[in-house]
DNA sequence: ATGAAAGCGCTAACAG
DNA sequence: CTGTTAGCGCTTTCAT
């Protein structure tokens, strides 16, 4: 074979060689900027084409002090909420010149940190992370930048330029309200044990206080380590029913371990929605497939992706008080009686 | 406030007059490079953590033509097989100084390309790309490329440069071995009808020529367009059942859609593994909560990632004839007879 | 152990 | 419409 391989990467100047045009005209040729005239811009186009040249966005970066990178910091991508939460900011970068690079923390705050000095050393034209709790050197590294910050997925807190989310307290206290309004009493909570799930706390702490106005007390909870999985949902469905027999209403921390614990509760018998009330939280479209649908919020995910995307490219303003807060929506599923529907009202 | 905010980005001269030493100096500081005495190292680094710089990787890649990235470009995020084999990149590049950049080409041949020119632009250190088919443009691309590619995922092909998978042709093959074992003989398939899902298509043509080759043909099929789901796993299977009501066997393109499956079945009362198999492909955890664990083939996925970054990061020679085979892994589960339990020995 | 000079490949800013 | 001149912020190379 005598195909050109492993070579020295062609340059500007290899186009320009191989047209006849100087370098800057090659330049704006394949940038599609000034006028050009159509002759020599397809000289240009047909030099580059031939010569399998691609262009150095490193160079050009240095050049033009402009790199059309938006960093996104995100915990997991093991988590089935941060694809849905990327494929909306791809879906609104997709028409920009911008492009997303992701950023992966593990929900280690020291991770968080040094996968955002890997990023900002790129000199993006815009950030978006997850969450608004970060190590006081994360946060000033993101004071001290001169771009767009967007923190998603919450926005119970403070904010370092702008956020877009939903807000969990009130994603708790929604849930709290339809539970009781269906007449569940006797209710567990079972989520993950993370120091670093600040979101699923911010939940858990809405609901209980949503819960305590209307003079109940959470019944049972239950805590886990690691990763969620039907398997988890299960096992820790089956611990708290094991310590407390007569709950009525079981709220997961996410979807995932309460559709293995909705698996177990009917391989069990027990009565769903009438004696057993169930919810979880996401809306991932796993639950389209259950034998019966998992109550839940939806967690607004794409809609999160899309509007932070939207800020960062400039198509929307920064809101107001930096603070864009999207509603939860509560699905009510089939875990779940109706409304009113409850045994007693109030305790006994 | 009067904290530094929102300003020109600092430069290595900002460090460099802050700490009175030359820029030369601040540079093999801030990389460990060369001998540098112990005070001036101190002064650096500390007036860098108290300016709070940040290092410019354009200009530095520029300047030292390397880029520690790896460009990695998979078909989907949505999946469950691309996070895990991205963990297994993840985890082995982690202690070297390359870093990998995710491209998402949703199944698309012309976003491939699009996607590898881009990223190409940023002249990573390699490639990691899936499978093994690509249009011409980007075969032409990768080829003229001076860096390592490695085609993950299949290895039924031609290669580029490398390619690190599994056979999928076997894993059709083995698979049919296992189900022809256990005496199944009335045996359908359910799979995407993507065009572009080259390695579903070659289980298939692996799992049709075994079956052929013990005397059996497909006795049904049916294709299905978009992502999978659980949902789309339970219609499809019922819709299959409604034709061939005699079916022995099903085996699923991938878990998602086997597992939408078996809960549809076991709803309806088949009797499995007795009267009807199941079983997909994959491997993924979620198998690990369903009430019966579905047989499937582990893809190897987290293996496959790591062994390719391993060629990258030149923690292991490129294989000999540039393919390293990986054997998928039969995981027989609870939905397939045991070998040579079954009702009849050929058909009857 | 430290510094000075040159230049990586491209584009902004000006000519013409 | 096209070309010339600088220089982006860093690192390589060579001195000292």
């Amino acid at each position: 074979m005598s195909q050109p391989k492993k070579r020295r990467p062609l340059t500007l100047r290899d186009v320009s060689e191989a047209s006849g045009v100087s370098e800057m005209t090659v330049s704006r040729v394949l940038r599609n900027r000034g006028d050009v005239s159509a002759a020599t811009r397809e000289k240009v186009l047909t030099a580059a084409k031939t010569l399998g040249y691609v262009p150095n966005k490193i160079a050009g970066g240095l050049a033009s002090q402009q790199v059309n990178l938006v960093a996104v910091v995100i915990p997991s991508l093991a988590n089935l909420v941060f694809p849905d939460v990327l494929s909306g900011i791809s879906a609104e970068l997709d028409d920009t010149p911008l492009q997303p690079v992701i950023g992966v923390t593990n929900y280690s705050p020291a991770r968080e940190e040094t996968v955002l000095y890997d990023m900002l050393s790129w000199r993006p034209s815009g950030v978006i992370l997850a969450g608004l709790e970060h190590s006081r050197g994360a946060r000033a590294m993101l004071e001290a930048v001169a771009v767009p910050v967007v923190e998603i997925m919450d926005v119970d807190g403070d904010v370092i330029d702008c956020a877009v989310g939903i807000s969990h307290l009130q994603a708790g206290r929604q849930m709290a309200a339809e539970i009781l309004a269906a007449g569940y009493r006797r209710i567990g909570f079972i989520g993950t044990h993370m120091p670093e799930d600040h979101r699923a706390k911010k939940r858990l702490a809405g609901f209980e206080a949503a819960l305590a106005e209307a003079g109940v007390a959470l019944a049972a909870r239950e805590f886990y380590q690691g990763g969620s999985s039907l398997a988890k949902g299960r096992e820790l469905t089956e611990r708290i029913l094991a310590r407390e027999r007569d709950l009525e209403f079981l709220y997961y921390s996410n979807d995932m371990i309460g559709a293995g614990g909705l698996l177990w509760a009917r391989e069990q018998g027990y009565d769903i929605p009438g004696k057993l009330g169930l919810a979880g939280f996401n809306g991932v479209d796993l639950l389209d497939g259950l034998p019966i649908r998992l109550a839940t919020t939806d967690a607004r995910r794409q809609d999160i992706g899309r509007r932070a995307a939207r800020i960062v490219a400039g198509k929307e303003p920064r809101p107001e008080g930096g603070k864009l807060i999207l509603a939860p929506h509560f699905l009510p599923g089939e875990t779940i009686r109706a409304p009113g529907s409850g045994i007693g009202v109030r305790q006994e």
